[in-house]
RNA sequence: UACACAAACUGUUCUAUCGUGUUGCGCUUUAUGCGCGAUAAGGAAAGUCCGGACAACAUAGAGCGCCAAGCCUUGUGAAAGCAAGGGAUCUAGAAAUGAAAGUUUUUAGAUACAGAAAGUGCCGCAGAGAAUAACCACUUGUAUACGAAAGUAUAUGAGAAAGGGUGAGAAUGUGAGGUAAGAGCUCACAGUUUGCAUUGGUAACAGUGUAAACGGGUAAACCUCUUGGGUUGCAAAGCCAAAUAAGUUACGCAUUUGAAAUGGCUCGUUUCAAUUUUUUCUGCUUCGGCAGAUUUAUGGCGUAAUGGGUAGGCUGCAUUAGAUAAAUGAUAGAAGUCUGUUUGCUUAGGCAAAUAGAUACAAAAUCCGGCUUAUAGGUUUGUGUUUUUU
């Protein structure tokens, strides 16, 4: 599989991301909060991902935009892990994934952990 | 030579792998499309503090409110602003003069540099008091005590801003007169402010003369004055427009309740009455309606069309960035620059190698011009301090 990340894979209609907040499951894998719902959505692919950074914990837009960017770039290699999975029992699924440390971490560890954060996420799937 | 400060300029590069936005060409099995190219982050993109372009609305004139600018001349600029020169005030240093205070000259720096003599407010600590000044000491009236008396002490009233003390600042300074003691109360000299005249200067302003006054500071407190600004900002503004509901129009279908007649019964048909409702006319009216006549719909269901407009999208929005939960990246390696340490060479200024560390501030969001703030390292200029030599 490649591994891309296109426009078509990001999450942007405002209503999916509405449903998403209020109706959507969550599972925590330090440093991310991880929201899931299932719901068709208008794309070949069987996902769609918003990534989010809290202005809070990152005041400068230049260290938000680099976390951003790690999350993004963990993601593209790794998410042939829940496409696998979905494309077999045909199913959609809005995902957000919101950074909850404070601190900029190593690439490394963000991989491993997004990883991980991806595997819990396809049981939770098998399960429903 | 080294260090510090200020200003200006500059503000890393290459390779590999996997990727992102926009866009050109080509190809195919037309989709998770593919391939080959082009292009894509700043000096402040930041803060959102000014000025404009642009857009919508408003537009008879004026006021209130709000915002901005605020010594002079010249240049530059669309404006805001910026630059150069000059003036004034303040701070620090030097020189001259003088017993000293001070004055003059000069050098450097600073100034949100209109008004405190229109009004209101505020002025830490200390101090009696920070703007209706009486704590101590001073002068004096009265009462009491002591005393032969002069007077002394205590209490209380009045006068007085000259002395003490506090403070960054205490009601212009020095001297004389004056007085119970005192006081710009009066006078002389000096100082300050304002008006007028005059001389120099384009002007700010400076000098001289004259008259009046003496008044604490603060406008980066409110405020007053002068000049300018119509209001709101791209979330402006314009356009396209699914589903669903409801609106409008057209067509079609069906026709509320009761009684009676017809009929063997049901359905159906006809008549009458009641209810609801539309149009028009007439009469009455307390102007809300009521009564009568006339007319046939109203409401419901279905189909089609249609206006507004939601989700969503496009334009605005790019003459080589143009994103929109917001692209311009991630990983690995190498180089460059700077700093420290060690080693070697050296013509003693440095040079080379190894190794360790550092490589800033910071991310476009309609676009321009400024202002302010942040910034590793490098370069240049200026200033100050220190050391060495002459």
């Amino acid at each position: 599989m490649r591994q891309t990340f296109k426009k078509e894979e990001k999450l942007n209609s405002l209503k999916i991301i509405n449903d998403l907040f209020v109706n959507g499951k969550s599972i925590m894998v330090f440093p991310f909060k991880i929201i899931y719902y299932q719901q068709p959505i208008a794309t070949l692919f069987p996902a769609q991902v918003l990534i989010s950074v809290s202005k809070r914990k990152f005041k400068k837009a230049v260290d938000r935009n680099k976390v951003k960017r790690l999350i993004r770039e963990a993601y593209r290699k790794n998410k042939h892990i829940i496409y696998d999975n979905l494309r077999t029992v045909d199913k959609q699924y809005a995902i957000a994934i919101m950074y909850i440390g404070d601190k900029i971490l190593p690439y490394s560890f963000v991989e491993e952990k997004i990883m991980a954060s991806l595997n819990r996420l396809c049981e939770q799937f098998k399960k429903e």
